[in-house]
RNA sequence: GGUGAUGUAGCUCAGCUGGUUAGAGCACGGGAUUCAUAACCCCGGGGUCGGCAGUUCAAUUCUGCCCAUCACCA
């Protein structure tokens, strides 16, 4: 039976950057729901940027934008890295939306006709010259137990302790720096003390976790407190209807976020948004968090849609943060990593096989070790799965024209991987991607110890030995096309490409039974770099580099970096058209390139070989710097060089159709 | 301070409800091999399973205490 699931993670807030923390969360969602689908299932995935709240509007302010303008940037940002890491979003909207206009004064209504919303009035710090009220992370102080300076006002970062804002020695606005007053005002507030028997029926149904239901015993022992759901203007969100210049708290608004995301959705490909969030809707809710946001999602976000009449989540996956080598993310140690300057050094299918690696379904923190990363990918993803295609497909190619055997050698071994679907599909359902890895990986060793034991490589010089090399290579291929099928979930534009290689149509779990015979497969390309430190050391240091000039990029152009027009000009930039191509001999990665710029010939070596092959480039227009000083090298003289993009995957820049050797380029 | 989690080979981690000589991958040493981007295959060294007590015929596995690390405290 198809099962219908709604699938969400957790909205980023529209003020930072996506980083790896981050990333684990939407990666350990992904990978779930790509799962579904290949099983069969109706999924879709939604979230939305989380838009509203103080620090936005102060962000936007000392931007001198508007909310709406600084929100849209970062739409745009996060979607793009998000898009780059294969994380494949149904639907990724926003929180400041009509639909969840609509629904968070619903939802608001509909509390207050159950008689759970309370009004009382609440005494804060408030800013005099700002005209505004401070949240907590918005005034600094003395840290009233240890006296350490310069703390937040809910907590210290020294001796760790938790207090009230009020008890700070010498407040400061930390926006303005003028000493807070405090100063009453009305807030509305969700009844949550009144939902706690509702509560802990569902805590049960809902089967958290035990490390959840750990914690929500213990809230429950301390008793819920009721939920303070209003602020004052001026505030970024929405009104409260029939108030004045009260707004809803971003904690109330962002998770019916998910509810508008699907609604949005819904309205374009025509869903029945009542199957999925009425009362009484039978089709499967999840939502994947963050161990610090349970108390949101576990108490007040079920609370909060009993009580307005919609259903509640079937379950709630959180999961631990991000650690960079066994240490919390710091900015300046350089392992505050953002998701954009990952893709500058690494393949993002690299961190998505990493972090699966590690993932598993308790809320235990998970560990970013660059040494442990670099092992996983070169020797499981490169040493072990890809090799399996790159050590057999050039015989396939050269002794049978790329077609595969109608026989097998040794069906018992395809019978092995075969029978190791339920294990690893339960697995992948269960959120314990390290066990489908385990399998998947010792797997892939039975493959290499299979080829080793054939010798494929000593039958292909026996002619007579032809048929049964030909079943033996066609073990091999049946052998990686289920390993791929099996990291598809992990690995989708890695699966994509090897489909393609394969020359077969996307492939679901149903398809673990079947096997690819007198089939023809395309040459084979190989699928993936492998890692080394040096990226590694170069990503750390970029971060740490990004820390000093972050503030100063987004409000003037650094002068360091910045050149003028004349600098440009002293560039000779040419179109070049690839004459020639080949190996030099001795060395790894380079190619002899003889290029023509019009009036005259040059070589170049260039260090593209990792990514093309030389009878590839052959009249090929590529851009070269001609004025560049001529240097000697080992295997002879370079005249120049040709333009690249990238560090590990290396693709050449080319001119548009119509551009002629020796052109200048301005 | 309160609460919780974790602590198994150099590194990253498996070890289900207690039961024969505690496992894997990587790293390391030796060998074999050359099809594969030095990848793959075989063999090996290496652990008082954080410490101390207790329950038990038997504890890495259960209980208590201690130590260390990490996280959370709306």
């Amino acid at each position: 039976m198809t099962r219908k699931i709604l699938v969400t993670s957790a909205l980023p807030y529209a003020n930072g950057s996506i980083h790896l923390g981050h990333l684990v969360e939407y990666i350990q969602t992904d990978i779930w729901v790509r799962f579904q689908k290949m099983q069969g299932n109706e999924c879709y995935y939604v979230c939305a940027d989380d838009t509203h709240g103080t620090p936005v509007m102060l962000r936007a302010q000392k931007e001198g934008i508007t909310p709406e303008t600084l929100i849209a940037r970062m739409h745009t940002e996060h979607l793009s890295d998000f898009t780059s890491f294969h994380i494949s979003f149904d639907n990724y909207y926003s929180t400041n939306s009509n639909e969840n206009r609509a629904l968070s004064e619903s939802v608001f209504k509909r509390l207050q006709s159950a008689n759970l919303i309370s009004i009382r009035e609440v005494e804060q710090f408030y800013d005099p010259e700002k005209k505004m009220f401070l949240p907590d992370r918005f005034i600094k102080g003395e840290c009233p137990k240890c006296h350490a300076k310069d703390q937040y006002g809910d907590s210290c970062e020294v001796c760790g302790s938790a207090y009230d804002p009020i008890e700070l020695i010498e407040p400061r606005s930390a926006i303005s720096g003028v000493e807070p007053v405090r100063k009453s005002s009305e807030h509305y507030f969700f009844r949550l003390s009144e939902c706690s028997q509702f509560l802990r029926k569902y805590a049960t149904e809902a089967h958290l976790q035990p490390e959840a239901a750990h914690k929500m015993d213990e809230w429950f022992e301390q008793g819920l407190k009721d939920w303070d759901i209003s602020r004052d203007a001026p505030y970024f969100g929405f009104e409260i209807p029939g108030t004045h210049e009260k707004y809803f708290y971003v904690w109330l608004d962002a998770p019916i976020g998910y509810m508008a995301s699907f609604m949005n959705l819904a309205k374009r490909i025509s869903l029945d948004f009542g199957e999925y969030w009425g009362a009484d809707a039978k089709n499967e809710l999840y939502h994947f968090i963050g161990k610090d946001i349970l108390y949101f999602h576990a108490l007040f976000w079920p609370a909060t849609l009993h009580y307005s009449g919609f259903r509640t989540p079937t379950r709630i996956f959180a999961h631990g943060f991000l650690t960079v080598d066994g240490e919390k993310m710091s900015k300046s140690r350089g392992t505050f990593i953002t998701a954009r300057s990952f893709l500058e050094h690494f393949n993002p299918e690299t961190l998505r096989y990493y972090f699966a690696t590690k993932l598993t379904n308790h809320i235990e923190d998970i560990d970013l070790n660059f040494d442990n990363f670099i092992s996983r990918v070169n020797s499981d993803l490169v040493g072990k799965f890809i090799n399996i295609a790159s050590r057999t497909a050039g015989f396939i190619q050269k002794q049978f024209q790329g077609k595969l055997a109608s026989t097998l050698d040794n069906p018992g071994l395809l019978e092995t991987f075969s029978k190791a679907a339920p294990i690893i599909s339960d697995a992948y359902e269960a959120r314990e991607y390290s066990r489908a890895i385990r399998e998947i990986m010792r797997l892939s060793d039975l493959a290499n110890l299979y080829i080793d034991e054939n010798k494929p490589w000593i039958m292909a010089k026996n002619t007579n030995e032809d048929k049964r090399l030909h079943e033996v290579l066609t073990v091999a291929i049946n052998a990686f096309r289920l390993l791929t099928l099996y990291l598809k979930p992990v690995l989708p534009a890695m699966a994509e490409k090897i489909e393609a290689f394969l020359q077969i149509p996307p492939m679901g779990f149903k398809d673990c039974n079947t096997y690819l015979l007198d089939h023809t497969i395309a040459p084979y390309e190989h699928l993936l770099q492998r890692v080394e430190m040096e990226n590694a050391e170069k990503l750390i240091k970029a971060n740490r580099d990004n820390l000093t000039s972050t503030v100063s990029r987004e409000i003037m152009p650094d002068k360091d970096i910045s050149i003028s027009i004349e600098d440009f000009q002293r560039i000779d930039l040419r179109v070049a058209q690839i004459l020639s191509a080949e190996i030099v001999e001795g060395s790894d990665k380079l190619l002899r390139l003889i290029l023509d710029i019009g009036e005259s010939k040059k070589t170049v070596l260039s260090g593209i070989r990792t990514s093309y092959s030389p009878e590839k480039l052959t009249n090929r227009l590529v851009i070269m710097v001609n004025n560049l000083i001529p240097k000697k090298m080992r295997f002879g003289l370079s005249e120049g060089m040709v333009l690249t993009a990238g560090d590990t995957d290396i693709f050449l820049i080319a001119p548009d159709i119509g551009a002629k050797p020796g052109m200048k380029i301005h």
